[in-house]
DNA sequence: AACTATTGATAAGT
DNA sequence: TACTTATCAATAGTT
């Protein structure tokens, strides 16, 4: 159907591959349509064109969900079990981080040190100075900071108080006048 | 495209119904294996007849799971039952949980305290503070058992030292008399 | 199940 | 990119 019979095989020119996908599409989504109102059947067809975009067509009088329960049962073959596996996988290693990381919050809190030899102890005893070290660097900071902000606050308030007092006076100079 | 044009609704003859449903179902079929080879395209089709009976095109170079995969991060609709969905709630939270200590433990580690106030930060000290010090009871503890375990060992030379003296001294007595 | 008149889809051109 | 059309493909009704 077209100008001329093309072979079945990958459409090399990009430009051509993407406008026959979307013409043959439209073309595959119609008529799943017609027959799922023709024959009264459940369809479900998902596409995925090379740009990664998902087109979808499904009756309906059902749901991909449905579509895929009675696929199961008919084939016998189970889709998410390998899903749920491999999320359950993510879990453990994540939960293996986490347990991880607890234990080292725990070391770092002076906990569950028990079992540490002398040198982990060492190193422990080194990243606890490292990060007091660091947080006390912090905390002059944020006090000179303050201080700082204080001496600016102080220096303002002189400032405004001689305008206040020249401003009063002059004030009073110009009621004096008045 | 047959003898007539026909109307797309529900074909009430029953015979009817199944020929055509038989024949179109053919011709999807063949569409959307013509379409994965000339675009290069992921397809699944699942149809199922009135029968009950399953039909089915996965294009040859993906498997049901990783187009419904696809389907699943394209659409952001979960495909799968509560199971799959709690689970995935789970890495949530333990995610939320990992980055949670995370912080901690940059913060234990004098990083990324720029955000903190000053209350904050002398929570932090204590807590380094605190660590240490049971870092160092728990090294000076070590400290104290290996001396102690050291001074045990000297003590157990020496009896042993005794012990082989007295040993050899009667081995020499029973050597002379052999 | 096979045939074929007819409608439908679409490849290339514009 | 969207429209047109000559041509090929699918299929409805018939046998």
């Amino acid at each position: 159907m077209g100008r001329c019979k093309i072979e079945v095989k990958r459409i090399e020119k990009s430009s051509n591959r993407q406008v026959t996908f979307l013409k043959r599409k439209n073309g595959i989504l119609k008529k799943a349509k017609e027959i799922s109102v023709l024959c009264d059947s459940q369809v479900s067809i998902i596409l995925s064109s090379e740009s990664g975009k998902i087109h979808e067509y499904i009756s309906p009088s059902t749901t991909l969900i449905d579509v895929l329960d009675r696929y199961q049962r008919a084939t016998r073959k189970t889709l998410w079990d390998a899903e749920l596996e491999s999320l359950s996988n993510e879990i453990d290693t994540i939960k293996k981080e986490n347990e991880n990381m607890e234990l080292q919050l725990r070391h770092l809190k002076g906990k569950n040190i028990t079992s540490l030899n002398f040198n982990e102890l060492m190193t422990l005893e080194d990243s606890l100075e490292n990060g007091l070290t660091g947080v006390r660097d912090k905390m002059k900071q944020v006090h000179r900071m303050v201080k700082r902000n204080g001496e600016i606050l102080e220096e303002q308030n002189k400032e405004l108080d001689l305008f206040l007092q020249q401003h009063m006076a002059v004030e009073d100079v110009g009621n004096m006048h008045a």
